[in-house]
DNA sequence: GAGTATTGCCTGCATATGCAGATAATGCCA
DNA sequence: TGGCATTATCTGCATATGCAGGCAATACTC
């Protein structure tokens, strides 16, 4: 036959990496729609959400807790801090490291842009419901602590 | 207070876009290292198994049931129709349209690859488990519904 | 049939993302 | 202490992804 597995066939329809990224396309960008208001991506808003003021973080620690590139993480701090959202400074300890932490107007910012962000989530709460969106958590959680 | 949400707390950390975010990046990976031997990455297994031989499909068409923006989708034929995994050719009756078909070359490719596709699907099966996994794939596809 | 709106696709621009390799600073061990 | 492995970060390169805008073709309206 020369026909593509339908749609919920335990074909390549059933591919789940192909469904989360798809997901993952959609939710970024009802969250970047409702916080761009505030300037910033919903990526960012994780980011600042990681970040303490007092203590500084190490990039590559930064990036442990994210699962994400310290490569990664390395770039899209550039524009945060050169918005005044978040401070660089050299580890005194270890001159390699380079301590992230969080200003006074990056604080500002995440408070301020939290409405956006629980905007965002309510939206897609009312699309799953409230026991499908908790169920969809934990087993996301459940695979973060798999792989 | 100057702390950030704890993961599971109803903040930030709880935040779904990050959570499917973080995991289209890890099943990504997982797929892509699957299906490198094969020479593709998960998204193009995905365009290749919309396509059929004899009805080539416009490229907007293709765009919305692979629900990716047409733009990113004529980026992604570029490399499979150089591979000689597609053909594409103009609409007889609509010369805007550009219709994309799969060729022999790419159906064999598709048949090859569908093992590295399958070995990836195991490896987030045993991960997740059998209920875990069927459990997700209903809440993406019920999203993917709603949105 | 001319003029306008719509459609289909592409290119330019921007961000996100990861890997491999380069750099610099540390740690360790003979 | 010299030399080598390790670690922390960054840069170069590549793909994925979407939006805005542009071009060409088609559809619609009067």
């Amino acid at each position: 036959m020369d026909t593509q597995s339908p749609p919920g066939n335990d074909g390549i329809g059933a591919c789940t990496a192909l469904k989360v990224r798809k997901l993952a396309r959609k939710v970024t960008q009802i969250y970047d729609e409702a916080l761009a208001p505030h300037g910033l991506t919903v990526g960012q808003i994780g980011l600042l959400a990681s970040l303490r003021r007092r203590e500084g973080i190490a990039v590559g620690l930064l990036a442990e807790r994210l699962s994400a590139d310290a490569s990664t993480v390395s770039r899209l701090l550039r524009p945060l801090e050169a918005a005044g959202f978040l401070a660089i400074e050299a580890d005194p300890t270890d001159r390699r490291a380079r301590l992230v932490r969080l200003t006074d107007a990056g604080a500002e910012k995440r408070r301020d842009a939290a409405a956006g962000w629980a905007a965002a989530q309510d939206r897609v709460r009312e699309a799953l419901g409230d026991g499908r969106l908790a169920t969809l958590h934990f087993i996301l959680d459940d695979a973060h602590a798999h792989f």
